[in-house]
DNA sequence: CATACAACG
DNA sequence: CGTTCTATG
């Protein structure tokens, strides 16, 4: 029992298997919790680049778990007041005929573009609004193996294109991992191959913690979705390819900084968590970047929204 | 669009494929709705039977469409305050191993008897909860084609059988009334085998609503689930074999009395309802009938619960 | 409309 | 723990 309660207090990207059924056994094992848990503060919102140039381009990016539910929790509430240009949601679980009024009316976002799951209904699936009409919009990563989930969006705006994306979770066990590893070389070739057009900006959930710094308890997951060396390689060679990951060139040393906790073992109260959602850029765009935040207050998913701002 | 609108009025034993949508034609079919509901009113219990006995058995028999959803809404603290003697409950859809600790551990009823759907987890089961231990009890009705869904539970007093079931339902478009036929057979060879032993009181939700008295529309629903011709058959073979359904033998002209509203259409708060729940009683017993009740205030499920008081 | 389940996270 | 699905009523 000690062993569960323990390993409870780590949580896992998935959830993992235990319970969090309180044990007899308080006193020994209650004294390691903290009794304050670490929060992270988000600073306030820069809106200028390090090369004095004002943002004029800022963009959100959510994973909302179920849009249905998302939408009942007032998640477009959340939305409204933030006004973004542009809001990217990931795992929306939804297909387009069963989309909310509520969303698919919403008139600060004209031009709304939608992608799910073909096979598994209310599985997977993204989506991207805009105010101003993006130049074309494509989905999918061009391979036929990855392009039945609905997990990426791209729009091509003037000056650079906007991918969002819902990275395939390794599942319980890692039953996906080696899906995931092929996912990982044919995204980045994508990635690699949409940059040499126009510079990019990638936005959403990545489904991997990359470092240590990235999760509350690195020790105990290294085995769990998420962050396994494989997944943690895999953005590692996004970086190498020339993207920048904007939270961490920001704020390199900030810690206790995550966008998802586990609905499990009161995680999220705890900051039990994990960073999994990004905004990475092109080089060409870094000089523009102007601020990468994290809105942990806003609810409504298990993830939090993440927020750029960005000069073009 | 006016007829779905008018069928939703009607109702479904089964609940029907209306969705009660509004439709934006108002005023010609609104009218037809009654602004008052026509409510049952429950007599004050009578507690002494025709032959001047006084009663000393109460039973009540209540199906809980899921013993752990109801568990929840407080149905115990409606049975505490009702203090039957045996409580019945119908629809349990919960392994044994499941059960809520409020109810396996209920101290006025000491004897606990359960049966759960062998094959589907979730499905039917029915369960008997007794204040003093009856001298046996069964389960099933001795034939394997009917006894692995967990849908009788006989238990044996000093001076008769008491059966519980929980009837199968015929299903939407009638899927499976060609078994519920060869059950209604079947039910009835086991109970005559059971009276000519000892007399006996059958209760639970028998899936019927026998006369057009027994439900709000049955106009409608002569081809649903609940009213067909074959049901009604049965239940009044059931009657000629020589039981007494309780209820309509002291209250022969009572109509709007219900057992059953569907939870759509807001049928409950109109009072669309069906007499779904019984307690029949052997010939012999029927001398010592005090009262058949129908507690239709009681909330936690789509039945409310009946009570009967018997003077053995 | 509401209770169960399974799959997924 | 919570969202989705499907089966059942």
């Amino acid at each position: 029992m000690p062993k569960r309660a323990k390993k409870a207090e780590e949580g896992s990207a998935d959830g993992g298997n235990n319970n969090g059924t309180e044990t007899a056994v308080k006193k020994a094992k209650k004294a390691k919790e903290p009794e304050q848990p670490i929060l992270y503060e988000d600073p306030p919102d820069k809106m200028t680049s390090k090369d004095g140039r004002a943002a004029n381009m800022k963009i959100t990016s959510w994973n909302v778990d179920g849009l249905r539910a998302w939408v009942k929790k007032n998640g477009i509430g959340w939305v409204r007041q933030e006004a973004p240009d542009v809001i990217c949601l990931q795992e929306t679980k939804c297909a387009e005929r069963a989309l909310p009024k509520e969303i698919t009316s919403l008139p600060e976002y004209p031009h709304k573009y939608w992608a799910g799951s073909e096979d598994k209904e209310g599985y997977s699936g993204v989506s991207m609004l805009c105010k101003t009409q993006p130049l074309s919009v494509t989905y999918g990563i061009g391979k036929d193996e990855h392009d039945k989930e609905g997990r990426v969006i791209t729009a091509e705006f003037p000056s650079f294109f906007l991918v969002t994306a819902y990275v395939p979770n390794a599942g319980r066990g890692l039953v996906r991992l080696e899906y995931r590893k092929t996912w990982d070389v044919d995204f980045r070739a994508y990635l690699c191959n949409l940059d040499q057009r126009k510079p990019l900006v990638l936005c959403g959930d990545l489904n991997v913690a990359h470092q240590e710094i990235d999760l509350k308890n690195p020790k105990g997951n290294r085995k769990n979705a998420g962050f396994t060396p494989e997944e943690r390689e895999g953005f590692s060679q996004l970086l190498a390819t020339g993207f920048t990951d904007t939270f961490r060139e920001l704020y390199p040393e900030q810690t206790n900084a995550y966008t998802f906790w586990t609905y499990m073992m009161n995680a999220r109260a705890k900051n039990v968590g994990w960073r999994l959602d990004y905004f990475l850029l092109s080089a060409a765009l870094l000089p523009g970047l102007c601020d990468s935040k994290i809105r942990s207050t806003a609810m409504g998913s298990d993830h939090c929204p993440i927020t750029l701002y960005l000069a073009v």
